[in-house]
DNA sequence: TTAAGTGCAAAATCTTTGCAAATGT
DNA sequence: ACATTTGCAAAGATTTTGCACTTAA
């Protein structure tokens, strides 16, 4: 499906901003930060990129991880459910940043103390990437 | 051992804001965040907080923990590597805010890609407590 | 005594809020 | 036309840095 028709089904305007950070993040593939997102999209404002994330987010078009670096990161799912973040397991590189999804490693189930529900569950792997492990 | 005997066994000094500062997160035995440990310290400064985590951290004496909701959670950990943050799951109320350590569920193995290198694992759930599903 | 740790003030970040102008439907 | 969204400025919040004073060894 095409950006602005996956916009429009979400109920979201199709603005320029919206389709262009959307667009920025499928075209990644892994979870991006603020400041990476902004980077490439220089001509967009930083209030305006925490909003379009925001309204991405509460769409359900984007989803939110958290590394031990202490920045979210933005990931663009598609709905099939089997790209992130669709309970699997992510990988955040201590040496250049970049946060990888393993997308073949489920997150298994977890036995909990008494009455707690879960509504979310998060798997973090650190370490060094293939490339930063070369260098 | 003494909070002073472990500090000065991971050679550092023994300060009033250390001793202060470990003997609340040991109290406690569930990661805490920044905010918590001042409000219960609040003759010890902000910044000083910052650093004597930072130093316990250092020493291995405190681990961190990321929630969420963006904000890290300290814990005190016994050298025994059965408590904090010894491989197990972390669960985050999304209520009240507090973090358990879910001792009995350990952090199982994952398949990574390639040449990738695991320093460290971390599992977090979030949902409600116990507490806060009754009200 | 002297190297490390602390507290205060101030800088640097990062995120949120308010409001007028621009844009989508 | 009308409600949303955007961009700018400014407020808040959080974390870091600089430096003189204090404290542990």
């Amino acid at each position: 499906m095409k950006t602005n028709e996956r916009l429009k089904a979400s109920n979201l305007r199709v603005t320029k901003a919206r389709i262009r950070i959307l667009d920025i993040l499928e075209a990644r593939g892994m979870p991006m930060a603020h400041t990476e997102i902004l980077n490439l999209a220089q001509d967009i404002d930083r209030v305006t990129l925490y909003r379009v994330l925001d309204s991405l987010v509460a769409a359900s078009l984007v989803h939110k991880v958290q590394g031990t670096d202490g920045t979210w990161r933005f990931c663009a799912h598609e709905d099939d459910g089997q790209t992130c973040p669709g309970g699997h397991a992510h990988f955040l590189c201590e040496k250049c940043g970049q946060m990888f999804c393993l997308t073949d490693q489920k997150i298994p189930h977890f036995e909990l103390p008494n009455a707690f529900t879960v509504s979310h569950k998060q798997v973090l792997i650190l370490g060094l990437c293939d490339a930063c492990h070369h260098t």
